[in-house]
DNA sequence: CATAAATGAACGATCGTTCGTTCAAATTGG
DNA sequence: CCAATTTGAACGAACGATCGTTCATTTATG
């Protein structure tokens, strides 16, 4: 009994966890706030409640601050993966993702910090490759659905469905950042987001 | 004859003014190599050979300059707003417009540009105004262009043509960052954007 | 000669990071 | 099972660099 290193070991693992967790949502709130260049590390420190020096035995240097944030943000995306995956309708289901797609990237922490990692994604190669990556993900799930929907005949056939389900997804981030930026409820703009969307994607005119 | 006040004033004004576009063709030279706030005033004087200080004789400030590439960066839309009100067929018109907005902000100079400004553009009320404003005129010159349409009977009867334009809008610029981001040509995607928009706007399906 | 333009040193603040130190907790030796 | 030892988390002063801005001074111009 002179040694149990697992409990042991997970007792500090879990304290430096919990700090790990601690730090980045502090970060998060100062990039928030005050936007990444402008929050200095002695800022997301005392936020955090730690030390300066402390916060560099848990991460490297601010960078990968921002890197783990940029990860985090785009891992809210899995439950709409997960709907996408599902066997309904792929008109049902396409309703229901730009309806759960729009509302979580609408949330104003979404928008700033998504501009907030884009900009820096310009000449940060690392955290351009995630955010691209975790984009790239959604896009094929999106993609997937269409094609079965074409397939079912609830969808024409488009000359490149891998380009459509960029164009919807790009035009849903569209609305979510002017409704942030413009401060207009997203609410507003999903009426005409779904109409706009069916239109360019359903087989059928609207009744003219 | 000791003073002409006119010619001596404007030929100071015109040594100023070139001093002045000499400056703000540094910063955006260096705004693009590097960002907005990796860019020390210092940066751009050097860009624009002329000292730091004096740089502060023609500009209140860092933040000012950028205040006026702004405004710049979006004069280049002009001659798009012009071909927006010419009387041609709505069709014709649209088409013209979505290629040459396209050519027009997937240039990476543009895309960079523009994610720098709207970053900045959270926190800074001005550069946030001026951006809004310059979207907010082109929306209001498509939207006619749709309208038009609309009573010539070349597009579907939408429940918000002011939303509409601003959703194609939205669409070109999503392209735009992805074609620069991801660093495909846009080219390669003009296709699937035509015939996403006009899937959209059109009265009658594709051929079903 | 008066006035505006241009200069770069200097300012205080803040940046991201490193450093030596402290100290409680974990590990080991007896 | 206690004492000695090792570990690494926590700290904040300090570092050199750079930030945006100001200002006294020099240079050029009308």
């Amino acid at each position: 009994m002179s040694d149990r290193p697992g409990t042991i070991e997970t007792k500090r693992e879990r304290a430096a966890a919990k700090r790990r967790t601690l730090i980045l949502e502090a970060a998060m709130t100062c990039f928030l706030e005050r936007g990444y260049h402008q929050s200095g590390v002695r800022d997301i420190a005392k936020q955090a409640g730690i030390s300066l020096g402390n916060l560099y035995n848990h991460f490297p240097g601010k960078h990968d601050v921002l890197v783990e944030i940029a990860a985090i943000e785009r891992a809210g995306l899995e439950p709409i993966l997960k709907l996408l995956s599902q066997a309904r309708p792929a008109k049902t289901l396409l309703k229901q993702f730009i309806q759960k797609y729009a509302a979580f990237v609408a949330e104003p922490e979404s928008v700033i910090l998504t501009i907030e990692i884009t900009s820096e994604a310009i000449r940060k190669p690392d955290i351009g490759e995630l955010f691209l990556a975790n984009r790239n993900e959604l896009v094929i799930a999106l993609e997937a659905l269409i094609r079965r929907g074409i397939a079912e005949g609830d969808f024409r056939a488009m000359p490149d469905p891998h380009e459509t389900a960029h164009s919807i997804i790009e035009l849903i981030d569209g609305s979510a950042y002017r409704s942030v930026l413009s401060e207009i409820a997203m609410k507003k703009m999903m009426g005409n987001l779904k109409d706009f969307i069916f239109a360019a994607l359903e087989v059928k005119p609207r009744r003219t």
